[in-house]
DNA sequence: AAACATACCTAGCAATACAATGTATACTTC
DNA sequence: GAAGTATACATTGTATTGCTAGGTATGTTT
């Protein structure tokens, strides 16, 4: 999950499909706790190999906040800047849950459409 | 992977995560056949539930074939407008076939991503 | 006090999907 | 032969997204 640095077609294309799941990936971050947005950033490095960099999760943090799934807190920290802490509001639990279950039929049907891309690779 | 027709936020989510998608959707839907713009459109609502509208689809086809992934040609029908048949070059069959794999590995963080949350949905 | 580390935030751009609308061809019906 | 219908391709304008490149704010280290 690399941002699109360099600019080759194919990885202009990786960046495109990331778009969309990123709403997802943050809500799911957040499941089991509260983060702050570096922690959601490096917690997806570091155990999913998303990459996302800062001008990317704060504008999401923002809208998913104005749109009543998360909630936040600013709290102090003893490394400087203080972190503003965000969690699942009940209405994102659901919202999370929905979308999960929803990625598994979309997953679903565009694995029956590679199947045969997969199988045969034309070489 | 209905248009988003109302617009829900969450019927909103379901728009942005099949935006990037679609490239590889036409794309494996060319693998094994020519076809044509409104062709693709059926036969994808019918075997994958995937609806696209034709203001989706075409700008799409003239960027897959700039980017030569796709070439085309004109054929006569005998059902009035006549079509414009697209297959896949040399180069889009090893871009599908890359599309395919990555989808993979993509999809294996998503999941293990949303695994707790289908685990425990909070009841 | 300068440099560094941490953390959050925003402006401007590029790319996408799609509804709405328009064009072109041929067949059917009156 | 005019009107209506069906098929098929194409474009315009809008909303939304992700991200680079910058910036602000706080506290620690040298």
């Amino acid at each position: 999950m690399a941002p699109n640095v360099g600019s080759t077609p194919s990885e202009n294309w990786e960046t495109q499909v990331r778009k969309g799941w990123l709403d997802l990936v943050i809500l799911a971050s957040l499941w089991k706790e509260k983060l702050y947005g570096l922690d959601i950033i490096r917690r997806l490095e570091a155990h999913s190999d998303l990459l996302l960099s800062e001008g990317t999760i704060y504008p999401i943090l923002g809208r998913l906040k104005r749109d009543g799934l998360i909630d936040s807190e600013w709290v102090e920290s003893d490394a400087g800047h203080p972190r503003k802490y965000y969690w699942l509001t009940p209405s994102g639990r659901r919202r999370a849950a929905a979308m999960a279950r929803y990625t598994k039929t979309f997953f679903a049907r565009i694995d029956s459409l590679i199947e045969p891309v997969l199988a045969k690779e034309e070489r």
